[in-house]
DNA sequence: GGGCTGACTAGGC
DNA sequence: AGCCTAGCCAGCC
């Protein structure tokens, strides 16, 4: 069996399945996948593949619905302005509402 | 093979 | 309530 290769492969597939208006937080992720003290891999995982056009990274943030990751997007905004595409209210870099926005892969994808 | 790093999280001060 | 520290896991040098 392979090592943390599938860990990667499990938290694209999770990130692709986020619906739209929808945002979910690396803790999330990795414990559905079983790290739940994991979540700082989750989100170096994407952090080597968030380039892909397949995985809608912004939809990804914190545990506290904080775009952490705009900073490496091309634009500081441009997490923001996609999430806000989205339907997502987001505001000083924060997920408004966040409760109702978190999409948990628990519930949604058990 | 040991050590560092990292889009995190939770707890303590 | 805000800042700091510790813990955890997997990849990379």
């Amino acid at each position: 069996m392979k090592k943390g290769n599938a860990f990667f492969n499990d938290v694209y597939d999770v990130v692709r399945q986020i619906p739209a208006g929808r945002a979910t937080s690396y803790g999330a992720i990795a414990k559905y996948l079983g790290n739940n003290r994991g979540a700082r891999i989750v989100g170096w995982a994407m952090g080597s593949s968030y380039t892909q056009d397949d995985i809608p990274a912004h939809r990804v943030v914190n545990s506290q619905g904080e775009l952490t990751a705009r900073a490496l997007f091309e634009t500081p905004t441009a997490m923001q302005e996609k999430l806000e595409k989205e339907g997502i209210t987001v505001k000083n870099h924060k997920i408004q509402n966040w409760k109702e926005h978190f999409w948990d892969p628990e519930k949604e994808l058990l």
